[in-house]
RNA sequence: CGGGAUGUAGCGUAGCCCGGUUAUCGCGCCUGGUUUGGGACCAGGAGGUCGCAAGUUCGAAUCUUGCCAUCCCGACCA
């Protein structure tokens, strides 16, 4: 097989796709802007999920399963939320297909099965959800309720691209209840903490925390926190999002409480997603010209160990040997690959797992075992040593976390050399156009202003960070007086 | 959805302008053998609705129309 990658300078775009298709993690299939995760890209998304799962627990949160399906009258009650979503909603219109009486072997949509109402394929799920905890909520000893669910949605985008934005995407949706403004505030707060941890320890992604401007908000919300991520191509990509619902879906769907003083009151609500885009973001922050590189605490496979075989009687002797590692790796829970087809040549397995991202690769012949040594790559830096076969598992744990620490470093130090100060609307303008990455700057507060700024730079606001510090500036467009700088990029 | 490009075996391609026997080449794949420290070599072999559909024609990969998909640039978005 030919893997041939296209580097990132030659093509960055392709650069990503050609990493997803070669590197195994998905592929293109029959339905449009759809993709199939194949098992490589599954695994990851395993062991994210099965992190984030833990993690939400951790922090009280309990898994539920709620219908793909919801009804158009169901749908339209938030309306904010239904007018960010309509444009890109699929709908199921009947339930029954028939042959068609004038061609042999064909199916046509029955016309007589019409639904009464239609049902929209879930873009999100606050409305199903909303209509549901009407009835489960009705004094504040229900509350809160903190739940989440680990589903599809679809969302009829336009243009789509592998991971980065697909028409069917999997996620988690939390989405909680409480009794007061101030709790469902620490709660969506909370919930960016978790994913600011997640996404920094786990992918080794250094992420900027902050608040969205009103145009950037979630459909639906008062408040949306966010969590933004710079890529190599220099743009930006919002990781995760948590919102501050207010009783916006409260009211929509009337759900309301008796509390401590016998009075009715509206629940408030929080909502809060990471998906599979996630593992875009992985792709694009760590990889190189070679391929994929996996960060070791969720990468699919940890270690992978190639022989050296010198004629049939080597093969023995160096299984053998091999056998010891792999039991002695597992002892300490690290997931390690015995690739000893014999179809392929070394050459060739030292290139498909770098494409692959493995951290690290151990390779064996007869003259190591004679030395009581092993050959380690780490693909992070491509570096390779000779290490003792004795302690060689505590060795590679601690290498693991190494390749880690390093990835992440890496990518922080890279977030932090691109993010620059503008203090003047031609410096914005050249550094947007020159340096890519996160431009800090002034902005009056309005949304009239964020609009100019993005339809003459194409850059919009990714964050207000959190704990910014004040700074009296003025606006870089429009010179009026502001109280902090944000974070401007073009994103995807 | 608007503009541009592309679509020939699993991948990359020649042929198309100027229609004409059995669609070119490389990689990969299968069988056997030799091999194995950075994408091995020899011999033999399999694999094609030329993106899909209609049309023009005695005859279409090649000409015409429609559709589909992918990529790039916009608008939209996690």
């Amino acid at each position: 097989m030919s893997k041939e990658l296209t580097t990132r300078a030659a093509d960055y775009s392709q650069w990503y796709n050609d990493l997803v298709i070669k590197g195994e993690l998905a592929d293109y299939s029959a339905v449009r802007g759809c993709m199939v995760i194949k098992p490589y890209g599954y695994a990851l998304w395993e062991n994210m999920r099965d992190v984030l799962d833990r993690m939400f627990k951790e922090t009280g949160h309990v898994n539920a399963y709620f219908p793909l399906f919801v009804p158009k009258s169901l749908f339209e009650a938030e309306e904010k939320n239904a007018e960010g979503f309509a444009k890109e909603c699929a709908v199921v219109t009947h339930y029954r297909l028939k042959n068609d009486p004038n061609q042999k072997g064909k199916l046509i949509v029955d016309p007589e099965a019409k639904l009464e109402e239609e049902l929209v394929i879930r873009p999100t799920s606050e409305a199903i959800i909303w209509n549901t905890y009407k009835g489960w909520i009705q004094s504040y000893r229900d509350l809160p309720i903190l739940v989440n669910q680990w589903a599809n949605v679809v969302r009829w985008e336009m243009r789509t691209r592998l991971f980065l934005r697909t028409a069917e995407f999997l996620w988690q949706e939390g989405h909680t209840a409480h009794a007061t403004k101030e709790e469902a505030v620490e709660e969506t707060t909370k919930m960016l903490e978790v994913y600011a941890n997640f996404v920094e320890q786990y992918m080794a992604v250094p992420v900027i925390k902050g608040v969205k401007t009103a145009n950037e908000r979630f459909a639906g919300a008062e408040d949306t926190y966010c969590i933004e991520a710079l890529m190599q191509d220099g743009k930006a990509l919002q990781a995760g999002t948590s919102h501050f619902l207010g009783q916006n879906f409260a009211k929509a769907f009337d759900v309301q409480f008796l509390n401590k003083e016998n009075k009715q009151e509206y629940v408030w609500a929080t909502s809060w997603g990471v998906s599979t885009r996630l593992i875009g973001a992985l792709i694009m922050a760590h990889s190189d010209d070679q391929g994929l590189v996996m960060p070791p605490r969720i990468a699919p496979l940890q270690v992978v160990i190639v022989p050296i075989y010198k004629g049939e009687e080597s093969k023995p002797i160096i299984d053998d040997k091999v056998a010891g590692i792999v039991q002695s790796l597992k002892a300490l829970g690290i997931s390690v690959k015995y690739d000893n087809n014999d179809h392929t040549r070394p050459g060739w397995k030292f290139a498909e797992y770098e494409l692959k991202g493995v951290p690290v690769r151990v390779a064996l012949g007869l003259r190591d075992i004679e030395n009581n040594v092993v050959e380690l790559a780490r693909r992070d830096t491509k570096e390779k040593q000779s290490v003792s076969i004795d302690g060689l598992a505590t060795y590679i744990q601690q290498l693991l976390e190494d390749i880690q620490q390093n990835i992440f470093n890496r990518a922080l130090a890279f977030r932090n050399e691109n993010i620059r100060e503008a203090n003047s609307w031609d410096e914005f303008v050249q550094l947007l156009d020159t340096k890519a990455g996160f431009v800090s700057a002034h902005w009056d507060g309005t949304s009239e202003t964020e609009d100019k700024i993005k339809e003459q730079t194409k850059a919009t606001i990714r964050c207000i960070p959190l704990q910014n510090k004040l700074e009296n500036g003025a606006c870089i467009l429009t010179g009026k007086p502001s109280i902090q700088r944000v974070l401007f990029a073009r994103a995807y």
